[in-house]
DNA sequence: GGCAACAGAATTGTCAACGATTCTGTTCTC
DNA sequence: GAGAACAGAATCGTTGACAATTCTGTTGCC
């Protein structure tokens, strides 16, 4: 059988149809608020209504969605405050997640870190933007990785799904992937140089910035 | 019809059924990993298996409970070196909130703040760790009202129901509450003084000290 | 013309029964 | 006597239908 198949009723339709609504939410294409009634989706995803109400109910608890009482989910959307807020909890969060991956990291974690700056460099030199969001996705989660801490790890996941918006459109403003690289490549030089109060320091004046960033909208 | 009937069924029957399970969890009436089936509880409660499924699925994604496809519901037993890393994030998240408690309590938060100091200084006086422990968590949950860092606070609302257990154990320790109050009384006054950084360093003084008697398990 | 009451449609919430999976104790074979 | 295969019980997963709630467009009244 395809590994990938859909699976069309029974099994883990649950779990289908909420990462490819996750996904679809997560890539944007989801208009913000947009209702989310379950018998469409449903039948749109090929599942019954109980697994799309299982996933929309994962997904509350996620906070990706939003549900009112006999009205139903919508998208949620999060305000700048909101984003604020969020990014302060990153802060807090990240700063202890970089500052035990300055001690915990591997050899060749650190490598792939190098590695990960050099491509930042270069892409914000090519003035490509969504290649850098991307590599900046994933230089957060290799020292997600790299700290070894679980539980901070899976409250930063979701913290992170709420702010695909915004994240997006920080990207392409002008002029701030030019200021954002140069803290990147502190924060990798602090943990390469495996300097834990460096790290967080690094992380805090970087995820600042962002806050910065975020209020001017 | 009174106002905290029974839902026989119907209602918000899951909301009755999540709330008694979540409290019987919480005061420590489950034992550690006791096996939590989904009829009987339902029975107990007077609620359908259905309502009682979806309290479960509530409870798995707050942390409380685990489960296991077609094997049911344990609650969840955290370990020590899983204490350890929640402790480590709420040291994160608590410091974001006690600096920003510190720039936003209102006058009459910071009165309350003084008198809490005041009868958890009694109770330890009077050698009475239950009424300390208690006043700790008064303590605790007024900082994160003050800072009105709504995220923050759903954040380490859901972390702290996960330590019931290591709580518990840690009050009880001959000698500890007489450390945990002067450290926190370190940081009434940090707060009182309106001093963002003193407070940050007290809460990450505070905590860190935690996480040594956590591990001296 | 504006507002309140009302019926119909749409949508979610709840239930009880059926089907699938896993565990447990027993039996059969070597 | 030990281990594997097997049947029975217990438990969870899923389904389809029904009930309750809310929304919407219309009608009647002032």
């Amino acid at each position: 059988m395809p590994k990938e198949a859909r699976p069309g009723s029974g099994e883990q339709a649950k779990q289908y149809a909420l990462e490819r609504l996750r996904k679809a939410i997560l890539r944007g294409e989801m208009a913000p608020a947009q209702r989310l009634v379950e018998n469409e989706l449903a039948e749109s995803y090929g599942v019954t209504r109980a697994s799309m109400r299982a996933a929309l109910l994962d997904l509350t608890s996620e906070g990706l969605v939003e549900r009112i009482r006999n009205r139903g989910s919508r998208v949620r959307v999060v305000t700048v405050e909101e984003a604020v807020e969020i990014t302060e909890c990153r802060l807090a969060l990240e700063g202890l997640c970089a500052a035990k991956a300055a001690t915990a990291a591997t050899d060749a974690q650190l490598d792939e870190l190098t590695g990960l700056g050099k491509a930042m460099s270069k892409a914000v030199a090519d003035g490509d933007p969504v290649t850098y969001s991307e590599l900046n996705q994933d230089l957060h989660g290799l020292i997600r990785d790299a700290s070894g801490q679980h539980t901070a790890v899976g409250l930063l996941e979701r913290l992170n799904a709420q702010l695909v918006r915004h994240r997006f459109q920080l990207a392409l403003r002008p002029g701030r992937p030019q200021q954002s690289l140069s803290e990147h490549l502190a924060l990798i030089e602090a943990i390469r140089a495996r300097d834990p109060q460096a790290a967080e320091t690094a992380v805090r004046a970087h995820l600042s910035s962002v806050i910065d960033a975020l209020r001017a909208d």
